[in-house]
DNA sequence: TCTGGGGTCCTAGGACCC
DNA sequence: TCTGGGGTCCTAGGACCC
């Protein structure tokens, strides 16, 4: 159990008090483009697929002056085209911001007394015993200036979840502080939907019990959210309304659970053997990703998605192998759940790994250890 | 307006066992 | 003949995050 930080103020611990720090870059894949192509700043960018807005895919990153129009993440590139005529689209690089997310994270783990734990190429949360948390948050922006060029926005909190809410208000480059003091009276009229965890579809939820503010989470039983949401979300979410959960940064090093890989056709497949060439395709490239592992193959999933959008999964474990002709032969073989004479937009084939037992207890990068 | 690609975790329901 | 109660495992689907 980590230790109380309400408790330690109150018995007037004066030193090692523990905070959790979320950095997050501001605009980061813009920014990086930025940094190769100096000529691009104050321009709208939107960085996204292969570049080509006829192309099906979507916005990774948009600068700031693309985001003035309206453009944000995850958006279909064509529409943001549209929304941006003047826009500067370009093809996403991930090696390149790869190599930009190693030096922030190296920064980061060089600060005195930092645990970090990675959240994303763009984001982390840094535990550290400090008693001026605000002075450590500058000395980071000032240490990821100094060997990146790039800039971020720092959130302090007495929790995960309310260090990773506070960043928001210190956008751009800057830093905000939320605690138990003033958690309420800054996110307390919010929609529910700008908590960590909380999408569309659990806020549409929530609403249909009368809950639409941060505030009005905070104030429900959590015993009371069990109907709907079942035993462990339920008081979850109670929880997240109220900002508390976890204070620990975790620096376990991530073990994968699973390796993926995913195309969507720009035309939509309708003959079975284009179907059988996908699948040899994706097995050979997620066999890549999961020899690097050397770990056995002990599930595989199948995703696919009908046109123009119904997705379907098809699943199944399979006796522990190394072999790609016998995990090829268990993917081909999931194909004949497949309904037939649907014209098909995406495929998705997806290995579960076995997990070395002392391996289990490293944390994942988003959902575990709240 | 039309929806990528990489992940994780939770829940419901059925099968099966004692 | 009709059927408890607890548990585990598997599959399918949903939701969320970056």
């Amino acid at each position: 159990m980590q230790p109380s930080h309400q408790a330690m103020r109150q018995t007037g611990a004066v030193s090692g008090i523990p905070w959790v720090l979320h950095v997050d870059l501001d605009q980061f894949i813009a920014a990086v483009e930025i940094l190769r192509r100096p000529e691009l700043a104050g321009k709208p960018i939107i960085v996204g697929g292969r570049g080509d807005p006829t192309e099906r895919a979507v916005v990774s990153t948009a600068s700031y002056e693309a985001r003035a129009f309206g453009v944000g993440s995850g958006m279909p590139l064509r529409i943001a085209a549209r929304k941006v005529p003047d826009a500067i689209i370009l093809p996403v690089d991930q090696e390149a911001y790869l190599a930009a997310s190693d030096v922030v994270m190296t920064t980061l783990r060089a600060q005195p007394g930092a645990t970090v734990q990675v959240l994303g190429w763009d984001e982390a949360f840094v535990g550290v015993e400090t008693e001026d948390p605000d002075a450590y948050a500058r000395q980071i922006q000032a240490a990821v200036l100094e060997q990146t060029q790039l800039h971020c926005s720092v959130g302090i909190g007495d929790t995960l979840v309310r260090a990773k809410n506070a960043t928001d208000f210190g956008k751009p480059a800057g830093i905000f502080r939320l605690t138990k003091e003033n958690w309420l009276d800054v996110m307390g009229e919010k929609p529910t939907k700008e908590l960590w965890g909380v999408g569309s579809k659990v806020s549409q939820r929530l609403a249909k019990h009368g809950i639409t503010t941060v505030a009005q989470l905070a104030a429900t039983d959590p015993q009371a959210l069990v109907p709907e949401f079942g035993p462990k979300m339920g008081p979850w979410y109670a929880q997240l309304g109220r900002g508390e959960g976890s204070s620990e940064v975790d620096d376990t090093p991530w073990v994968a659970r699973a390796h993926g890989r995913e195309t969507t056709f720009q035309q939509d497949l309708t003959q079975t053997d284009q179907v059988k060439d996908a699948i040899k395709e994706l097995t050979a490239r997620v066999l890549e990703d999961v020899a690097a592992e050397g770990r056995p193959v002990i599930g595989l999933t199948l995703k696919v998605r009908y046109a123009p959008f119904f997705t379907k999964t098809y699943a199944r474990k399979i006796p522990e192998t190394f072999d790609r002709e016998e995990v090829l032969a268990q993917a081909l073989d999931l194909t004949g759940k497949m309904e037939p004479d649907r014209p098909i937009r995406l495929l998705g084939l997806r290995a579960e790994m076995s997990m070395p037992e002392e391996a289990r207890k490293g944390h994942t990068p988003t959902r575990s250890g709240w």
